[in-house]
RNA sequence: GCGCCUGUAGCUCAGUUGGAUAGAGCAACAGCCUUCUAAGCUGUGGGCCAGGGGUUCGAAUCCCUUCAGGCGCGCCA
């Protein structure tokens, strides 16, 4: 429908301007930007000059119903071209548009020239049939032409438990990973596994220390170990498994075995919440992999030789300043040692030789230092920054009664992941952390978490989309057949919550779209609130199933198909579930 | 000190990438269950969009600046 107005509005537009004698609308492409970013002049500092914008007009839909179903704003923008008022200029176009019979009631100019569509409320049924016959693949699209996109997220150093910050991540990635494959790319989810390295090494000694401790003997901790009960849980399983076998082995084997096993421990551990937490990965990839397949050397080699890698003060440096970064980073130590740079280099590089059209990288706003660094190294293996996003999702702020909770995973004062999940639900978790764009902070509050289980969004939605199930269960009882799209007599829908629901079942397609486009899922959180509101205010007002209105009922029937269609939709891309009934959960008010 | 993010109703946040009278939820107050699940609905109140300046037909949105909060600035990850 957009598209169509879009069309008609287009050539109306080129129409006037033929009118008027002016050159087509190509040849006028630079003049109709109009301005819109304002930046320094670099020679004259005091004054501004202007950035012509992308984005000569617009049809939308207006805040106010009064103002109609769509709105374009050609007139108003453009009205500098014909030397005329904009009111004057919505005039001629409007003249020339040419749309097809019986979808607009009525066109008007209104305020300072915007053109006004009002659609002929009989047009909007006509969605239903569509929606109906495609079930869950309606809004679609093919916007991503089946690009190949990848996605990495969460990636959490497997030295403790997630905790609810890593949540969020795997909140946000996963619903993008949805939405991106909804609009047509095709996504692979990708956990990169820190399982080499300091930390790694860390967690081996702190696990080894405290093995030998349980066994007896009398160790002092290192300073800055991980403190966890989880790692003497975890030297506990050693024991019962291997005895004393690694006490008297020297202290670095013993070290390097204690690391491995509890990083593949903790692995598991860190699988099997996501999986609790609807969260599934393609691919588990290892930094350690990346070593013993020499890719780090390669990848290395390779830019030692474009020059973008060079020796200085017997350390390795990339030359990111080449690509706007503020200083060098070491890649290699004096000492040999990589730092972790140089798998992360080693990483994206393996990445590009897998083909991706798109590599959108989610991290924690903590590392939103590192960015600049990535984006050198991606240019100068030759991959145009342009096809790599970094998403910084910034951190949650645990509060405990409102009162901020440190966090930090070696004096394992968090809260993990898993224990949020076990108290409010997987659903109200997942819901939660999507009710704020990925930019905001956020304020975790755990006994609020609690409390507000009842009455968290989540439940409304889920309610909407059961209690059609439930009137579905009761039209079955009463004997009225779900109709075709032939039988159901759908010009009976026209009460006004029937209008808004409908309108707002049309929105869907382009809010896939610009969702995806904006790497925006949060979007779905509010699109869901609004789709069950309107089914609530509608189904506390009207009847749906009437067995003494059969065809009434068909028609309602064929609607709120439509609406569990498209709700169960929306939530599945925030990787929530539908459910067809509601039932009470133990310890919730 | 420099860089990035944020500042919108009492609280938590949206605001479709510059549009018309800025919206939800929660909290507060007043109502609605003999009728498809009341985890619901209806109504009321509530705003210097942090402050100031600029850009234009038009600014919560773009630019500059001040203030406040968060994060980052290692041969740590």
């Amino acid at each position: 429908m957009r598209e169509i107005l879009n069309e008609a509005i287009s050539e109306a537009w080129e129409k006037a301007l033929n009118a008027a004698g002016k050159n087509s609308e190509a040849e006028l492409m630079n003049k109709l930007m109009p301005p819109r970013f304002m930046e320094k002049d670099s020679e004259n500092p005091e004054k501004y000059i202007e950035i012509p914008s992308n984005k000569p007009w617009m049809l939308e839909k207006p805040r106010d119903k009064k103002f109609g179903d769509w709105s374009c704003n050609i007139a108003l923008v453009n009205a500098y071209i014909f030397k005329q008022s904009p009111r004057q200029v919505a005039q001629t176009i409007v003249k020339n548009l040419n749309i097809p019979e019986g979808m607009i009631r009525q066109v008007e100019i209104a305020g300072p020239g915007f053109i006004n569509f009002y659609i002929n409320p009989n047009y909007w049924p006509s969605i239903l049939p569509e929606i109906n016959a495609k079930g869950s693949n309606y809004g679609t699209l093919t916007l991503g032409q089946g690009q190949k996109v990848q996605v990495e997220f969460v990636s959490a150093n497997p030295t403790g438990p997630l905790h609810v910050g890593h949540g969020r991540g795997a909140a946000t990635g996963d619903s993008l990973a949805n939405l991106l494959a909804k609009a047509g790319f095709e996504v692979q989810r990708e956990y990169y596994t820190n399982d080499a390295g300091n930390q790694i090494n860390l967690l081996g000694t702190s696990v080894y220390l405290r093995y030998k401790e349980l066994l007896g003997q009398s160790i002092t901790f290192i300073e800055n170990g991980y403190k966890g009960d989880y790692i003497r849980d975890i030297a506990q399983e050693i024991i019962a498994k291997d005895a004393d076998k690694w006490l008297d082995v020297p202290d670095l084997e013993g070290i390097a075995f204690c690391g491995k096993y509890a990083g593949d421990k903790i692995l598991e551990e860190i699988r099997l919440d996501l999986l609790r937490f609807n969260v599934k990965f393609d691919r588990w990839f290892s930094e350690r992999s990346l070593y013993t397949q020499g890719e780090v050397d390669k990848a290395i080699e390779q830019m030692r030789q474009t020059g973008h890698i060079i020796l200085r003060d017997g350390a390795w440096w990339l030359v990111s300043t080449g690509y706007g970064d503020e200083k060098d980073r070491v890649v290699i130590r004096q000492t040999g040692e990589p730092t972790y740079l140089a798998s992360d280099i080693a990483y994206h590089w393996d990445k590009i030789q897998r083909g991706f059209n798109k590599i959108i990288d989610i991290w924690g706003a903590d590392h939103h230092g590192y960015v600049a660094r990535i984006f050198a190294a991606v240019q100068a293996m030759n991959y145009p920054a342009s096809n790599l996003e970094v998403i910084l999702i910034q951190l949650v702020r645990l509060l405990r009664d409102g009162v901020p909770v440190a966090m930090s995973t070696r004096q394992a004062e968090y809260v993990t992941l898993e224990e949020v999940v076990a108290e409010v639900g997987k659903d109200a978790a997942r819901f939660f952390f999507m009710t704020r764009r990925h930019d905001s902070q956020l304020d975790f509050d755990l006994e609020l978490a609690k409390k507000q289980s009842a009455e968290n969004p989540v439940y409304y939605v889920q309610y909407a989309h059961a209690r059609i199930c439930s009137v579905f269960a009761k039209a079955a009882e009463a004997k009225i057949d779900f109709p075709s799209s032939d039988e159901a007599d759908l010009s009976l829908l026209n009460l006004e919550p029937e209008l808004e629901l409908m309108q707002k079942l049309a929105e869907f397609p382009s809010l896939v779209a610009g969702a995806a486009r904006a790497r925006e899922p949060h979007r779905f959180t509010f699109y869901c609130r609004d789709l069950a509101a309107l089914l609530h205010r509608y189904y506390n007002k009207h009847r749906i199933a009437d067995k003494d209105n059969l065809k009434l009922s068909q028609a309602r029937l064929f609607l709120v198909n439509a609406v569990k269609i498209v709700l169960a939709e929306s939530l599945r891309i925030l990787g929530v579930s539908a459910p067809e009934n509601m039932k009470y959960q133990e310890g919730v008010e």
